[in-house]
DNA sequence: CCCATTCTGGACTTGCTGGTCCATTTTCTG
DNA sequence: CAGAAAATGGACCAGCAAGTCCAGAATGGG
């Protein structure tokens, strides 16, 4: 059953019609999602987004007239294409428990490395349900992660490594909320030891289940 | 092996010394508290807290002389005290199946009421890492909240429900991840379903541990 | 080459919000 | 009951940051 081809990035603002405008215009919001994950959103102005991508006030308002909520909502999506991206090529060929292993790997590093800045969170928080594409943003990249993690177990259980009796799709929810949560708590305390043990029990709740006798 | 006795709240400030000074005090931190759950910290001023809690500016200040910082981080310390205790009595008697369940509603029939509103995620975001005494506040709920489910698998453990090779701690932190990171989800999208399945699957994980042969 | 459209620069306005200050009232203490 | 300390009221201030405006430069099509 294929699910519904939705689009992946709903446009916010139809991009500049000249190519200078089109890369004046990403150059915004990738200096922007850069500044805002630096110094967060609470404290970022839009003067200081103006000084890091060398524009003046009225190009912002040029590019995003409804000003900086509508600044704010592309980085959004802007940063939440980048998440999945980052996960790859791992996330998308999730066949063996070694792959699964990597993955698993690459995210701890990810995040690790991201320090104590929740970019996304953030811009949600700041955003607020107002903006009701918010919520679609952050929505369509849960449904996308959470159906890679679905297909990778779907791949182990075709390739007889895990039980066909596993319900897939919760067990996918799950994982997918304890990254969510070890992040957050990461985020909070500094400490990824959660997001470790959420990943491992997840990855060790699939190896666990019957019917999946091979351990490597 | 006792925890070290940490004091579960930090005194950010010393209470007012008269009777009539506390009240005040008390009620400006419920009801800026009750405000930041309604509007967010991003849209809340002091002029709101003031209108709700009917005090002056002068007040507020007299109260808490840094300012709005200070403010909020009572209030953060606030909330953190509230939620373990709206878990309760549950949460601390989770030595049978049954309990367990009852906990399990609770949680989720509590972050269902809440709507979207994560009171304590959005303060932290807005102090941020400016005042240290933030993260101390989440690290030390996290610590509390953790260690009253290690305490529960243990008490299953002692009842031979659950194998005593079982480790607690990792899985403890595990289900706490699924926790936050579900309410997380739900805050962004209005689904409960990560929360639920993150509940779920982290107990079964329990129950399918070797040696937990007792089912309910 | 010309004209319309797009793009850019930056000064200016304006509203808001955190924070200050002092006068006044209430409460505690001896 | 007096005097000190605490509590309260509310006017006032200053800075900042979002948003406006218009003039002028680049661009692109015909």
């Amino acid at each position: 059953m294929p699910h519904a081809p939705t689009p992946p990035t709903l446009p916010t603002t139809p991009p500049a019609p000249t190519a200078k405008g089109r890369a004046t215009r990403a150059r915004i919001v990738e200096g922007a999602a850069e500044v805002l994950r630096e110094q967060g959103v609470a404290f970022t102005t839009l003067d200081d987004i103006r000084a890091r991508t060398g524009t003046s006030k009225s190009q912002l308002f040029h590019y995003f007239p409804d000003g900086k909520d509508e600044l704010l909502l592309a980085v959004a999506q802007f940063e939440a294409d980048r998440v999945l991206e980052d996960q790859q090529p791992h996330l998308g060929r999730l066949d063996s428990w070694e792959s699964w292993r990597q993955w698993r790997e690459l995210v701890v590093e990810r995040y690790e490395l991201q320090g104590d800045h929740c970019p996304l969170g953030a811009l949600f928080l700041q955003v607020g349900r107002s903006r009701p594409g918010a919520r679609a943003i952050v929505t369509e990249l849960m449904r996308q992660w959470q159906e890679q993690l679905a297909r990778g177990m779907r791949a182990l259980q075709a390739k007889g490594l895990v039980s066909p009796a596993l319900d897939v799709d919760r067990t996918a929810a799950a994982l997918l909320a304890g990254i969510q949560g070890g992040v957050t708590i990461m985020m909070s305390t500094g400490d990824s030891t959660h997001l470790k043990a959420a990943l491992d029990t997840g990855i060790a709740h699939l190896r666990a289940t019957p019917d999946g006798p091979a351990r490597t």
